[in-house]
DNA sequence: CTAGATGCAAATAATTTGCAGTTTA
DNA sequence: TAAACTGCAAATTATTTGCATCTAG
């Protein structure tokens, strides 16, 4: 996730502005290690702006997403999007058991199939997860 | 997608019923090659059934689902969830354009990542999805 | 006969939308 | 000061659930 500092840039440049409320929710997200859904950011907004709403922060979420600075993700099977702050290639771990997710780097691993395949698509990005049980949840399995 | 009949006697094998209604869901998949949602499911089996319930629907679908006979695909930022009746290992091409979802097969192309980056995951199944824009949409956008 | 399925209708829950008032640039 | 944004509330929509009835095995 770019500095809130670069998002205000981006913003501006983008005729978008710069309101209290989405300074907040970009200090949260360049915080943010893991993968919030929208009623997340917002509780956390919420705790020192308590006159937020649900919907401005879809806005902004939106236009993030809109500006490539912030991806969704939402392989999960669960019902809410999830949005990623990690802008560089990596794919997921989802643990099917207790639902986290984890990231993990992307190497010099072929992150495009072989180009006869593409039948003319031109790709601008990527999703690759791995679903299966973390350790904690194969032992908790185990134990049954 | 297994056969009808394999399906009946999976089912069976797993203390679940036979009704006309699963019946005709069953043979709607088998000839089916794309990733109908739930509700094009719905609407196509109506057509001949036409008291179904979209309850039903459901259930047969989460049904399949569980018995792994049936994938969910859901990284497309679409509202509804798609369902994959293949289930041979392949990814997916989504058209950000059109929202087309072609499927492409896969080769023996590596697709877990290196052990050690599991972190003691232990996988069941993986979703890789390249997003882009078909060629038609590419011409379409030259165009304005 | 009886557990499992069905259809219907009502309930949930995530997201979107309309709008009047407020604020940013 | 005009266009953009906000909060609120109502609307929308996919999915789930409760339940009385029916049916497959």
């Amino acid at each position: 996730m770019k500095s809130p500092q670069a998002l205000v840039d981006i913003f501006r440049k983008n005729g978008l502005r710069i309101t209290p409320q989405r300074r907040a929710i970009f200090d949260l997200l360049a915080k943010e290690d893991s993968h919030p859904s929208v009623d997340e950011i917002y509780q956390q907004v919420k705790i020192t702006m308590p006159d937020l709403s649900r919907a401005t922060v879809y806005n902004t979420v939106h236009a993030l997403v809109s500006l490539g600075e912030l991806y969704e993700v939402e392989e999960l099977g669960e019902p809410t999007t999830r949005y990623d702050p990690r802008t560089e290639q990596h794919f997921h771990l989802y643990c099917e058991g207790c639902h986290k997710l984890l990231d993990v780097e992307r190497g010099m691993e072929q992150v495009s199939p072989p180009s006869e395949k593409l039948k003319g698509f031109e790709i601008s990005r990527s999703q690759i997860t791995f679903y299966g049980l973390c350790p904690d949840c194969q032992d908790r399995k185990e134990s049954l």
